[in-house]
DNA sequence: CATGAATATTCGAATATCATAATGTAGCCT
DNA sequence: AGGCTACATTATGATATTCGAATATTCATG
């Protein structure tokens, strides 16, 4: 059942905390503690938020002293995330378009 | 607040059943019945997930007579749903060589 | 080994989502 | 108008998500 998993992939994107979290890590490797100071976000959320995020394979962890460093794990997940914004400006733009033709 | 939307637009496609009505208009348009049959679902289930799918503009509906053709509104999304499966299969086997590395 | 810093996990209440069932509506056809 | 077909919407109980608070874990350092 295929369609389970990317209903599940898709699923884990319905966030916002976590767009932020993966729009946040394309300048590069980010601490939790970096994660949340960008996002002024309680600790605890984004813990729970990265969690979820490594449970689905999206960001991989790495753990140097006390801290953790996450990173994306496949570059491909930027381009779900431009393709989505590509289709929303689609939207908007014939949105407009139809609001203006009832003018 | 552009995340907002990102995630309200995958939380949208964060459900099977959603992703195989839009799986099922890849071969063209279609009705509620069709739909109904070819998924083995609820008429009311259907028509609930075409709402979904509706109000995030994902598709297009057009009434006929007393039954209704829907289509999917910008072809970009197959791109993601294929994108989304790309992910997915680098996933499977990296952890399959993980798997056997361990061996 | 006690302490502190960074992160993770657990718990609980609030909220959201879902499936099913029931009801509503719009367009034929006679 | 009345009935039928094809969909849509609403109601409701069950399940899942989410947030913040509290607690636990892990590692470095004195």
């Amino acid at each position: 059942m295929l369609r389970h998993f990317k209903a599940e992939f898709f699923k884990t994107l319905g966030h916002p905390t976590r767009i932020r979290i993966l729009d946040a890590l394309r300048d590069g490797e980010l601490t939790v503690g970096d994660l949340q100071q960008r996002l002024k976000a309680e600790q605890s959320a984004v813990s729970q938020h990265l969690a979820a995020l490594r449970s689905r394979d999206f960001v991989h962890a790495r753990r140097v002293g006390t801290s953790v460093w996450y990173s994306v794990a496949d570059a491909a997940i930027w381009e779900l995330l431009d393709i989505a914004r590509d289709i929303y400006e689609r939207q908007l733009s014939s949105n407009r378009a139809m609001f203006e033709a009832l003018q």
